[in-house]
DNA sequence: TCGATAATGATAACGCATTATCAAATAAAC
DNA sequence: GTTTATTTGATAATGCGTTATCATTATCGA
């Protein structure tokens, strides 16, 4: 992945563009509609090589495939929309967990996924059942 | 699954001494010490079983497969140990996380996974490299 | 503009956890 | 103990995300 090309300019914006984290078939999805007929495999090779570059971070959320993000260099958590199923960043974070652990257990480190409604979907309920 | 198997059995008792969630393997292993030469089969047609009644809870953690615990009807969180790769219950709990979700996102659960290292790679250090 | 070579797209293949199949073994009702 | 239906074990098959293959296309340095 040393040339530049269209697909790749598409990924990397679609990916940038985002501003959460998004799953492989959600950046085709996106990149598609710069570079129309875009194939999976061309993703999977753009997000290996940024990945392995340091650009971008691996996203894993429990029961979830992982998805893609910027690499940010700071600490943060994420929010799980569970109508929508998007993904978010929350800059948050409650702190030190230590106290959390049992005795004799050493934290080294925390993920924290929130689960609850996004704001879009709060403003969009969903159309009544038939 | 209705009827009561020294598979079954094992099985059960395997999770239940466990003391902390299984994946899918370790109850194999587990249970085949007091049935050998059981199936991985017989284990995952077991753990449906129960996931299906109601007894067994599936633990998702991220980036995991599921593993399996009895089913605690209470809030806890999970500590993976980044040396042996168990996982442990953690019974306590910052709170309400809803002041963490940016504005006008609303948080209705969570999941906390600690990282770090438990009490018996603590106490029992790797031996040095060759 | 040309040429070397890397990237793409289509598709096959892979890895791995899980599920289905089915003959043999076995639990439990009678 | 017999009978009958369920469970087991071995193994094939499945599902699905991801990676490899390879002919074609496109980038970019000369």
């Amino acid at each position: 992945m040393e040339r530049i090309t269209k697909q790749s300019t598409a990924i990397l914006n679609a990916i940038q563009a985002a501003q959460r984290p998004l799953l492989a078939p959600e950046i085709l999805e996106a990149a598609a509609l710069e570079v129309p007929g875009m194939g999976m495999a061309t993703v999977y090779r753009n997000i290996k090589s940024l990945v392995d570059n340091g650009m971008l971070t691996t996203v894993y959320l429990p029961g979830e495939n992982p998805r893609y993000e910027p690499s940010h260099h700071h600490h943060h958590h994420h929010f799980h929309c569970t109508r929508c199923d998007k993904v978010f960043d929350v800059h948050d974070c409650p702190g030190d967990m230590q106290q959390l652990a049992p005795k004799g257990f050493t934290v080294e480190s925390h993920e924290i996924t929130l689960y609850g409604v996004c704001e879009t979907c709060t403003l969009s309920p969903p159309p009544p059942s038939a």
